[in-house]
DNA sequence: TTGGGTGCAAACTATTTGCATTCGA
DNA sequence: TCGAATGCAAATAGTTTGCACCCAA
C-alpha cells in the first residue's frame, strides 16, 4: 500500500498538486482504475467507512484535478458532471436510461478531418458522445 | 404574420403538440432561425416587451419540444442546457470562454464507423462537441 | 363541463463560496 | 510560524414540482 501511495504522491506532484491526505484519499478512489464517477459517487466512496473528506473538498479537489489534467470532466447529463480517470483521448457511450457512462473502444470509431477552428481560437478537446437507451 | 403563425401551428400539430398561445410565442422565438438558446435566453426573449410566459412554462415547453423532436437539447455546459432549433444531424463548437455554441459545417468533419452498441441498446443520437477557447 | 395547460411560488439539488479553523513544511 | 488546505454552512442558480385557476373543445 505504501508503494501505491508513493506512486500516487509522485503523480500528484507531477501535476503540480500538493499531496494532502484528503487529495490522496480521493486520488486513491478515482485513479484506482479507468472509471467514470460523479462527485457524489466519489464523496460516498471516500467516506464509505468513516467520514474523512467534506463535500466541499471533494468538489474543490475534483475541480483541481480536472484543471491540472489529472482527470477529465465529462459533461453528458445536465444534472451532474462525471470525472473520468482515463485522460487518454477516447469517446463515450451514455445510456440515458441507466445513467451509465462507458468507453467506446478506440478502434471502433473514427473521427476524421477536424474542422478549421474559428478565428482566434485554439482547440481544447473533442468530445464524442454516443447516446443510447435501453430497448 | 398570420401565414407564419399558421405554418408554426401546423408544425406544432405535426409534432403532436397542441398549439397554445404560450407555445406559439416560444416557437416563434426559438424556431425563427437556426440558433442555440438556453432556457434563460428564451425566457428573456419571449418576455422582452411584456411578460407573456412564466418561467415554469418556458422550461416545461422546451422540455416538451425536445421530447417531441421539434428541437434538440445540447448538453455542453454543466450550468445550463441549450436548445437547438436545427434538428438535422450536425456537430458543434463550444467556446467555453464565451459560452458560445456554434455549428460545425457539415462537410468539414466526418465521423465514420459508428461502433457496435452494447447489448439491448438502441442508438439515440451522436453528439460531437469540439471544445475551443480564446487564444 | 372538464381535462389539459398555465402561472406562481416553493422545493430541490448540484455546485460554489465565505470564513474561521487546522495542518504541515 | 504562516500560508495553504479544509470543513462547515449558507448562498447560488438552474430546473422541477404541487396546486389552484383558467380556458377551449
Amino acid at each position: 500500500m505504501q508503494d501505491n501511495d508513493d506512486a500516487l504522491i509522485d503523480l500528484l506532484k507531477l501535476h503540480d498538486i500538493s499531496p494532502t491526505s484528503q487529495r490522496l484519499e480521493i486520488a486513491r478512489i478515482l485513479l484506482a482504475r479507468p472509471q467514470h464517477l460523479s462527485a457524489d459517487q466519489v464523496l460516498a466512496s471516500v467516506n464509505a467507512s468513516l467520514p474523512v473528506v467534506s463535500k466541499a473538498t471533494v468538489y474543490n479537489t475534483l475541480g483541481l484535478f480536472a484543471k491540472k489534467g489529472l482527470v477529465r470532466e465529462v459533461i453528458v447529463d445536465p444534472s451532474k458532471v462525471f470525472y473520468d480517470s482515463n485522460v487518454e483521448p477516447h469517446f463515450h457511450f451514455y445510456n440515458s436510461d441507466s445513467g451509465e457512462l462507458t468507453d467506446i473502444p478506440n478502434d471502433s470509431i473514427t473521427l476524421s478531418q477536424i474542422p478549421e477552428l474559428p478565428q482566434g481560437c485554439s482547440l481544447d478537446s473533442v468530445d464524442v458522445i454516443v447516446r443510447i437507451r435501453e430497448d
